[in-house]
DNA sequence: TATGAATGAGCTTTCATTCAT
DNA sequence: AATGAATGAAAGCTCATTCAT
């Protein structure tokens, strides 16, 4: 039996949150980050003064971290059930980067706002989602290593190569929207498969 | 026959304009690129005031575009060399990585400050520095393909995976500071001569 | 036949009132007057917003004179009986002091916020309470003249003299919450007791 | 020989602040402490925007400490010659009450401002200048029970008994502005001569 | 009696920049 | 080549208060 300490949110207020975090998001992502000022999030989410932000949110900080919580958590919504569907590592580093990249391509703002973020250094101190999905990528790579399945090679290191190869799909969308995002997928998969398969005999 | 449109700068100027730049490099890698106001650089110059900045630059974009310039610039001199001395695509792409990464580790305020620049977006429009050392990966990447050396890929893809792993180190550097660099560079070379080669018979 | 024309206030109400005074008296005496926001009080009160702070108080200043009046109320019952059961000007004179410094040693939050609210110059105009026991001390010092117990002097000063060296005890307290108020309050007795008796042969 | 390490203000710098520093002054005087913000501060200096003030006050606590020092620096010229040309303590005493009135009435915005500033406890910690002329009455009781002249008390409650009397005068001229502050000032020498006067034989 | 939601006005501070020597 | 002075705009944030249940 769990208790609460922290009083609900009203339905009503989690609504404007929402409305608020969208409108954030839209910013960041069409105008930049050093742009998603106050005033300009008022004015895209349509609000009648800054002081609705400043009632729902303690601060920027709190606004800011409540943009990645709800995209970090939409990103797990939709990468971890593919992630865990599958049986061999590198079945699993497939479609992590497949479901990532869909993701990318299908909430092209969200992911954009996310990576503006996290890159700009922005995050308040103290927050653990200091990368999307943290470390998953390299769960992976240990758990098929200790499988068999994959080379020796450093786990940090590649996982690090991972993540941001699929991390600069915002940015050649944003150059090229029309860009085949699934054919990206599958030439991440391969370049991976490659780097990281069990060479030899 | 050139003509030089632009007036030359003293050597005085030029002095104070590097001194600026460099102050302005040291903030953004130290504070991060949202900090390093005009006020802030003048303070790690020891300027007396912010006026000599706009002095000696027409508006934060030409200090901005200064900072992107002399480190490209400086770059180039490191790595261009280099990879020019190899022979093979192979060998090129691999010095390649090792440079860029030796680069970085020598000069990491440099590295650090290009990258922010460059990853929010900071850039004025119409300058070609788009990229660090743009294009030059995937120039090796075709010149590979086309003499058989590489496997059939998106150039452009992994050109994009190569550049962001080659600068996540940065980033590492940041959270490890006495990384080895080497070792990451090994990795990194090993990771994309799997994933580059030519497979099969 | 006295009739009520303000609607008589229910016991919830009447402790509620109580409640969020005391908050501020709270707030007003550790955190000073300037930093006595709705927002701080209805923290210290914990309450949920400010929004019943504003529900039973019209507004800030009927807020700040319900402190005020609250305050004086209490000193009223601790001096007056003492005060009124002296028989000789000196005698009330010197109850008065000593019935004041005790109330302040007593009562430390609750005298340190009268006096910033009155020092402040926070008073809504219209206010008969100008000062904590206002015109007592004059009173007394008169009555003292014209039974020939005092020298001559102008009432208003000296009134002035004992009413602020009285209301150095709260700074005084702040400076050294040891001090010794018995003692201080003796000094003060004996200091205008020679400043103002009877001089002559 | 003496150097100096802060870079001199300039004339003009000097006479903005003084203007800046004169208009907080009448600010606080005749609209109180806490209607003091750099908006009216601004608009009683004739001043094109408050960026000014700012430009020339590192921000509103060393503004309030540079009012703090000009006042203390102008009563410490009133009145210490004054008092330092008395050869008995008793006369100091007496010349430290007359020449504080007489600032008082000649400076009465000087003097209030300081005083609310002082009471409002808006002073940035760290400041020497806890009290106007802090120590002063203290130093010259001691002076005078050590010679003698006074009886015997704690010189720190005397001390603080004439300070506060003499800090009256602000709040009596405010409700009384044609007040004699001369008869004001003697009817205080006499209260604390007597009171403070060897008693005996 | 109480409360969640919302609000306009104001605050200090910082921004890059310009004027005038 | 350099500098002191000045500036309008915008930033995030807090204020007491009101609306609507």
């Amino acid at each position: 039996m769990s208790v609460n300490l922290v009083p609900a949110r009203s339905a009503t207020a989690e609504a404007r949150r929402r409305q608020i975090v969208d409108a954030t998001i839209a910013v960041i992502a069409t105008e930049g980050y050093a742009q998603a000022s106050f005033a300009r999030i008022a004015e895209r989410a349509q609000l009648s003064s800054t002081r609705l932000i400043s009632y729902h949110f303690a601060g920027k900080d709190e606004l800011v971290l409540a943009v990645v919580q709800q995209v970090l958590t939409a990103i797990g919504d939709a990468v971890g059930p593919q992630v865990a569907a599958q049986r061999t590592a590198a079945d699993r580093l497939r479609s992590y980067i497949e479901s990532v990249v869909a993701f990318t391509d299908d909430r092209r703002d969200a992911m954009s706002a996310l990576l503006q973020i996290v890159l700009a250094g922005a995050l308040p101190s103290g927050t653990a989602a200091d990368e999307p999905v943290p470390g998953h990528v390299e769960a992976i790579l240990r758990q098929g290593q200790s499988d068999g399945e994959f080379r020796d090679f450093d786990p940090r290191v590649v996982a690090a190569a991972v993540q941001r190869s699929v991390e600069a799909l915002p940015f050649a969308l944003r150059a090229e929207p029309d860009l085949d995002c699934a054919a990206y997928a599958r030439e991440l998969v391969t370049l991976f498969e490659l780097g990281t398969r069990r060479t030899g005999a």
